[in-house]
RNA sequence: CGGGGUGUAGCGCAGUCUGGUAGCGCGUCUGCCUUGGGCGCAGAAGGUCGUCGGUUCGAAUCCGGCCACCCCGACCA
């Protein structure tokens, strides 16, 4: 069928796709590269590795097992952090009366073109004032219940966490990123004065910075955000900013002080030490499966996913190779013998023994799929009682003789973790710098973090975000505060801010 | 909501200009073969060509409406 159609055609006929036949297979299943196009390398990226699919609903997005389980190592380090720092979690529901936001005049005013409203139930319309709003972040339905039980000051402080789902309604969805319908957690806390309340802002956010730098070996800027940048109804906000591969910023946490507004809101009141009524002091912070996406854009590289050891789902692959039944026979009861040895020192290990895929495609897939270590087993290693290790990022092979290799892998992953922030560290500082005029902000607009002098006021930074694109991250902790001019209207300024495009 | 683009097999695409009833690569299935960087050979399955309507003897192809998705802007963890 195929030859007579093809026959049928002009003599001079030849196929457009012909041009593409020089590719080899291989090339056909590579990724985009990140220099070529580093957003459709993300995007092919995700879906390749199986992390996640978009689905019919616009913005919602399916995330696959390979995905998920990132999230879920994600979950477990920091639920344990979240405990080990006094917090408890519960559940709250995900719908929320809307007369409850609109309690918060600046709450709602900022989150009312996110929100998803229902508007029948039941078979029927409901009628103003009784309608839902499905969850964007949980104060109000939070405070709600924090009103009953803050009686005294003996109650406090109040330490919860939730993990739940919120809806925020996107005008421009991306894969982990900025979807429609999020996972996070939401840690929410009553204190009885404002410097209670104050500490714990900053403690959850050096919880967060903790978990980027040491287990997503991500570095981060912890620092505080500006006016306009604030969460809609919190005193003060801070973040950590990491940078992406393509020099973009990227918000990884927040942690709000929120001070009494939603406990004068909600009537959440103690009685004191002293006997009188006090509004809670209170904090919020949050982090949401976005951390996939920054994971993702901090490490991987073009020929896939890479993930640091401390979150990867899995961290070794046993590869048997062998032609023969004869030789995979010995091959395969080795490689289960390393492997029960590997999972006895705390590694996740997977062999692959399908024999219907060469070696060479498991060494493409595993790379692309993220996992942190290959193992190769063969005849000729079974000879000389060793096998190869091959370290993900690096992707350089290294002869271990068979009774080092469980020493000689714990050792490589313990590496490749330093190495990926190292890494990341040096990609962020070689693309820092200080700019100290308005030219040199827009010249280097695109070149990642640039700190400068700002007068602090909402006209210039909207101005600067308007002409330019870029946007305020946080003033860093960590940055020394010195006084000088505003880059753009040249008023006194306390000190520099981190100025960078945005995802 | 504005500007641009795309809808054809599970995935990536050609075919549309010039109408004649659908093809390529990958993947999948079967058999043989192979295994240290995406093996090879042979065979097979798989598509109401986004959708509705119009023109025509005849529409993936021409005309019109609608829908969906992607990219760029406004919003955002």
């Amino acid at each position: 069928m195929t030859r007579s159609c093809a026959l049928r055609r002009p003599p001079w006929y030849a196929p457009p796709a012909m041009a593409d036949d020089k590719k080899t297979k291989a090339d056909n299943l590579k990724l985009p590269t990140r220099t070529e196009n580093f957003s459709e390398w993300y995007i092919e990226l995700v879906k390749r590795a199986k992390l996640a699919d978009n689905s019919d609903v616009r913005g919602s997005m399916v995330i696959r097992p390979n995905g998920y389980a990132l999230w879920e190592n994600v979950q477990r380090v920091l639920d344990k952090m979240f405990k080990d720092t006094g917090h408890q979690n519960a559940y709250f529901p995900v719908l929320i009366p809307e007369s409850y936001l609109a309690k918060e005049k600046k709450h709602v005013a900022d989150f009312a073109p996110q929100v998803a409203v229902v508007t029948h139930a039941g078979g029927k319309a409901l009628p103003e004032g009784e309608r839902y709003v499905i969850r964007p972040t949980s104060e109000t339905i939070i405070n709600r219940s924090f009103t009953n039980w803050v009686q005294s000051y003996r109650d406090l402080p109040l330490l919860i966490n939730q993990w739940a789902n919120v809806m925020r309604w996107e005008m421009r969805p991306r894969l982990f990123l900025r979807t429609t319908e999020f996972l996070w957690q939401e840690g929410h806390t009553c204190h009885e004065t404002e410097a209670d309340a104050q500490a714990e802002t900053l403690k959850m956010l050096e919880v967060y910075k903790t978990f980027a730098q040491d287990f997503m070996a991500m570095p981060v800027l912890a620092g505080q955000k500006t006016e306009s940048e604030k969460f809609p109804g919190a005193d003060r906000t801070y973040s950590i900013e990491a940078m992406m591969q393509d020099k973009k910023a990227l918000q990884a946490g927040t942690s709000h002080m929120l001070g009494q507004n939603f406990a004068k809101m909600f009537d959440t009141q103690f009685q004191g030490r002293d006997g009188q009524k006090h509004y809670v002091w209170q904090t919020s912070w949050g982090v949401s499966t976005r951390l996939i996406g920054a994971l993702i854009m901090t490490h991987s590289d073009d020929a896939g996913l890479v993930v640091p050891p401390k979150l990867a789902p899995t961290h070794v692959v046993i590869i048997i190779i062998g032609r023969t039944p004869e030789e995979r026979g010995p091959v395969k009861a080795k490689a289960e013998a390393l492997a029960a040895d590997l999972r006895k020192s705390g590694l996740s290990v997977l062999i692959d023994d399908d024999e219907t895929k060469g070696p060479g495609f498991k060494y493409a897939e595993y790379e692309l799929r993220g996992v942190c270590l290959r193992a190769e087993l063969g005849p000729k290693d079974l000879e000389k009682s060793q096998c190869v290790l091959v370290r993900r990022d690096d992707r350089k092979k290294e002869f271990v003789p068979l009774a080092d290799a469980v020493t000689k892998a714990n050792a490589m992953l313990e590496q490749m973790q330093k190495d990926l922030y190292a890494k990341a560290l040096a990609l962020r500082d070689s693309n820092t710098f200080e700019v100290n005029s308005y030219d040199e902000l827009k010249a280097k607009a695109e070149d990642g973090f640039l700190l400068a002098h700002w007068d602090g006021t909402p006209e210039t930074e909207k101005r600067i975000k308007d002409e330019l694109g870029l946007t305020t991250r946080n003033r860093p902790f960590e940055l020394k505060q010195e006084p000088g001019k505003c880059v753009v209207t040249g008023n006194p300024s306390a000190g520099r801010i981190v100025f960078a495009k945005a995802y």
